[in-house]
DNA sequence: TCTTAAGTAAACAATG
DNA sequence: ACATTGTTTACTTAAG
């Protein structure tokens, strides 16, 4: 490779230091540490042609030859580079040989060697470039290199730049060499250049017989760096040509740190010239040895081929060269006229090409670590940098945008677009304050003082919101003590008994407990609670007893306390609540007792129903939720049907018109009809195992008398059966075989579109926001709504982590059906197909590049799936029928028969995203009396709060777990 | 449904 | 003339 101390890097500002004569001295080192050496020992036919001139000079044939003729040559080259100026004729002589040229923005590289490297500003004599791109971070130390391939007969390029380069606006990666053809469009980093070669004019010229064909091989290395003024340098005969002279030594020395960064500052505009054009035009023809070419010939706009634009050459270039590189044609070098160039250059100043529009990236060309869009919004971005980078004297907004780039490269990559934002966040954002002028804006900065109220106001605010959240969280300690103490006070008063009042036949609906207390014991089954009541072994009743064998449900955590339910959990349970007063209402019971045994039975038999099937399938979590969450018409079946199951078995034992329990006790111990007992057996998974006793179906009726007694009272006060009631006698239970009478299919969703034709529809996964399916009757609907805690996927399982990231720029999120194909983006869900697609304001929506995907969009897309929170297969699996399968031992003909109707019952109507109703905010015991209360005149001296339209209530749940059902519907009435 | 915050796009003027 | 910079307006989206 070239070699590095044989570079000599010659600052423009300093032409008076160079000496020609020294340049002459130095010649033959150039020659021995010269890049040269690497080059094959090829002939190559006429490089280099001379203007008016043919150069008598050599024509090297091989390594050898070529370094033992260096000498003569390289002296004549030394005078090539005498920086003099001499008094330009019009007809200059040329003076400038070189093999092609690089055209950048303000200047021009003269290609003399058969090999370039072009990289960053060296930032240390270690290394060296030809082509000083600037001391830009995107640009590495050798990006790329521009050589002749003696094979191909052409230069190529090899990109070696990490960042890769733009050839003709195509990307091409590290490691990429290709053919390089006059006008090939070369980007590295942000520079942009041309490559350029001689016209077919001068090579005619160079192939004249007069002319002697010296290798290019032979060509001096030279090498000039020019900075932001190296434009003047060309015009101005300030360039210089430098080969590594004593003289030049010294300047390398002296080329410090202070003169590197000097460098540095003036990196943005690079150019290199080995000669600059005005050095050439004023060299003297005598000094003139070497050939010269006709700056005509690089006109960029002539076509190299007849007929052909460069830029289809050079698109073709590109294509061709990699399918069959030998078949482009080889570059033919030719000497350059500098003068008659500058002159042209004067005459028909190069029109200002239209700015190339930014780079669209696409996914595999951005580092994947910066395809997502930071989460912060653009005031933040701008702060930060502005703590980051800010002086004292603020930052432009030039500065500002590359900070940004470079504190989140992110920014990039992605379109344009994001500057304007920043502008008008700078312009907007009280943030942000100018601090001084410099040119032609200003520098910006913070505003520390509006940033200091800022955070005030913001602490104030989040110590608001922590005394309110510490002040719910007491509150609600509080009435989990309370109930407790409720709890433990009923348990006092009734232990005597030997039994909890409300799960007796007898016990008194009127306390405000009751409600809780179904739940309490019920919820003993889900699979987040563990056994909510301190239940003494002479309490147990049937209802415990079915829930005793789910206390060693594996999923109860066990660091979980006592009464402690998951949100979760209580959305559950609130929706059972609500359900079954619903189903309740429709009965239209009477009984308070009753009633609350069967709905105590029911909830509890539900409960236990879903964690069996999910326990039999192995499904984890809770189920019940998950349920509910996917398919609350399903659970509204089950629920139905235990509320059936448990009306009949309670009702069975005990007569309707009796509130006697003494008079059911008669049943107590008496076999179980197979009816009931069968209900009650899928909440009793744990009776499977052979050493738990098996179900005990009427344990209703096994409570003491003495239970009722508080109850008797209010309940003697119940005396108008109404002939409505559905109380199950012995008729009632005979046509309870029968789903249709007993009300299941009277009140399952279901029922309306029960043909047989949809019932496969049951086992499908229901779709909450489909609108007006056919065969969803309003009152479908109505019945079943989702409840409120499950009517919105976001609420639940929208991670925490999303609130508060600002929206992402629609422009950046990925295009339909790109980024799910994408790979490489793992954790990036496909953008969730938009109901409307927000049309472009004005402006067509540029390209966006694949693969920016929005990331809060993509977790709310994974949120927004209602399906995403619970794993399928547990949905599958609680939907589909054999989730109602028991186990032979607990199988019993007619919940079978009930459980085959619901599975092959169609699915109804999904509940509309709009409509959901505030379940499980029911004030559970007012609306069991307002059950009874329709029917029977009840003298209830319950405290309960009553609440006109509990079911419509509307308050924030909290997250915090709750211990008991009932206190759902009292923090309801206590957010008010 | 309304409000607010944030983001996007663009028109426009001033400036170098 | 042109690009950059700064201001302003209008609009959309999301969230509360």
């Amino acid at each position: 490779m070239m070699s590095v101390s044989s570079n000599a890097v010659l600052d423009s500002s300093k032409p008076e230091q160079l000496d020609p004569e020294k340049y002459a001295k130095t010649i033959p080192q150039v020659k021995k540490e010269g890049a040269h050496d690497i080059l094959p020992p090829v002939q190559v036919d006429t490089i280099i042609t001379k203007v008016g001139k043919t150069v008598d000079n050599t024509h090297i044939k091989t390594e050898k030859s070529k370094a033992k003729e260096a000498q003569p040559m390289l002296t004549q080259e030394s005078a090539l580079g005498n920086p003099k100026p001499s008094p330009t004729n019009g007809d200059s002589v040329s003076k400038v040989s070189a093999y092609a040229r690089l055209d950048f923005e303000k200047s021009m590289f003269y290609v003399q060697t058969l090999q370039v490297v072009l990289g960053r500003n060296p930032d240390s004599n270690h290394h060296t470039v030809d082509v000083d791109l600037g001391n830009i971070k995107s640009v590495s130390r050798r990006h790329a290199i521009i050589h002749y391939n003696f094979a191909a007969q052409r230069f190529e390029l090899s990109v070696l730049g990490r960042n890769g380069a733009f050839i003709n606006d195509t990307f091409v990666e590290s490691g990429i060499t290709l053919p390089l053809s006059h006008g090939t469009k070369i980007q590295i980093g942000t520079i942009e250049f041309r490559f350029l070669l001689p016209s077919s004019k001068s090579r005619e010229r160079s192939k004249s017989p007069s002319k002697k064909q010296i290798n290019p091989v032979d060509a001096v290395q030279l090498k000039t760096n020019l900075y932001k003024n190296s434009s003047k340098a060309l015009h101005n005969s300030r360039g210089n040509l430098s080969s590594l002279s004593e003289t030049e030594k010294d300047v390398f020395k002296s080329d410090d740190e202070t003169k590197l960064g000097e460098r540095r500052k003036l990196s943005s505009n690079i150019v290199s010239t080995v000669t600059p054009v005005g050095s050439s035009s004023s060299s003297t023809p005598k000094a003139l040895n070497l050939s010269i070419s006709n700056p005509n010939d690089f006109d960029v706009n002539a076509p190299t081929r007849s007929g052909i634009s460069i830029a289809q050459q050079v698109t073709e270039a590109l294509q061709t060269a990699a399918v069959n590189p030998q078949s482009y044609p080889p570059p033919i070098n030719q000497p350059l006229d500098a003068a008659a160039l500058a002159n042209l250059k004067k005459k028909e100043p190069r029109k200002k090409q239209p700015k190339q529009p930014k780079k669209v990236y696409t996914l595999e060309e951005i580092p994947p670590e910066y395809r997502t869009k930071p989460a912060c919004s653009y005031s933040t971005l701008i702060a930060t940098c502005l703590r980051a980078r800010s002086t004292e004297k603020g930052m432009s907004l030039s500065e500002i945008y590359k900070a940004i780039q470079e504190i989140y490269p992110y920014y990039k990559y992605c379109p344009d677009g994001w500057q304007s934002s920043v502008r008008h966040n700078l312009s907007l954002n009280k943030l942000f304050k100018k601090v001084s002028k410099e040119g032609k804006g200003w520098l910006w900065g913070l505003d520390e003082e509006y940033c200091a109220e800022k955070e005030k106001v913001k602490k104030k605010q989040v110590a608001a919101a922590a005394a309110k959240v510490k002040s719910q969280q007491d509150r609600i300690q509080q009435q989990q003590q309370q109930h407790m103490q409720q709890l433990q006070n009923l348990q006092q008063k009734y232990s005597g008994s030997g039994a909890l009042p409300d799960t007796s036949p007898g016990a008194a609906i009127a306390s405000p407990d009751i409600a809780r207390s179904i739940v309490q014991k019920a919820t003993v089954g889900i699979s987040d609670s563990p056994s909510p009541t301190p239940v003494t072994p002479s309490s147990s009743n049937n209802i415990q007893a079915q829930l005793a064998a789910n206390r060693s449900n594996p999923n109860i955590r066990p660091g979980q306390k006592p009464n402690q339910l998951s949100s979760d959990t209580m959305k559950a349970l609130g929706y059972l609540q609500q359900e079954l007063i619903k189903l309740t209402k429709d009965r239209k019971m009477t009984d308070k007792a009753t009633t609350t045994t069967i709905l105590t039975q029911a909830l509890a038999m539900t409960i236990a129903q879903v964690n069996q099937a999910a326990k039999n399938a192995g499904i984890p979590g809770n189920p019940l939720a998950s349920l509910i969450e996917r398919n609350p018409q399903h659970v509204t079946k089950i629920l139905t049907a235990a509320l059936n199951a448990a009306t009949l078995q309670v009702t069975k034992v005990k007569p309707p018109n009796s509130t006697n329990v003494g008079t059911s006790s008669k049943s107590l111990g008496t076999p179980k009809p197979p009816q009931a007992s069968v209900v009650t057996q899928p909440s009793q998974p744990r009776v499977q195992t052979p050493t738990q006793p098996p179900f005990k179906a009427p344990h209703v009726t096994a409570k003491p008398p003495s239970v009722q007694v508080p109850v008797a009272t209010n309940i003697s006060s119940m005396k108008t059966p109404v002939p409505s009631i559905q109380v199950p006698s012995p008729v009632v239970e005979s046509e309870a075989k029968n789903l249709d009478s007993v009300g299941i299919l009277k009140d399952s969703p279901s029922q309306s579109n029960a043909s047989p034709k949809s019932s496969a529809s049951m086992i499908k996964k229901p779709n909450y926001y489909a609108k007006g399916q056919p065969g969803a009757s309003a009152d479908t609907i109505n019945k079943l709504k989702r409840p409120e805690g499950f009517s919105k996927p976001n609420s639940l399982m929208k991670p925490q982590n999303n609130l508060g990231h600002p929206r992402l720029p629609m422009s950046f999120n990925a295009r339909p059906g790109v980024a799910e194909s994408t790979p490489g983006t793992p954790g990036v869900s496909p953008p969730k197909p938009r109901a409307h697609q927000p049309q472009p304001y004005s402006k067509a929506q540029p390209l966006k590049p694949v693969g920016y995907v929005n990331r809060e969009k993509a977790s709310t897309q994974v949120d927004a799936n209602p399906v995403s929170k619970v794993d399928q297969h547990t949905v599958d699996t609680l939907t589909d029928s054999s989730f109602l399968e028991l186990p032979p031992e607990l199988s019993n003909p007619e919940l079978d028969k009930v459980l085959e109707s619901f599975s092959a019952s169609p699915t109804p109507d999904p509940v509309q995203p709009g409509k959901t109703d505030q379940l499980g905010d029911v004030d559970f015991d007012k609306e069991l009396d307002d059950i009874l209360s329709t029917s029977a005149s009840v003298n209830n001296s319950r405290q309960a709060t009553p609440t006109a339209e509990a079911p419509n209530l509307k308050r924030e749940r909290t997250d915090s777990d709750e211990p008991e059902g009932s206190t759902i519907a009292k923090m309801a009435k206590s957010e008010q």
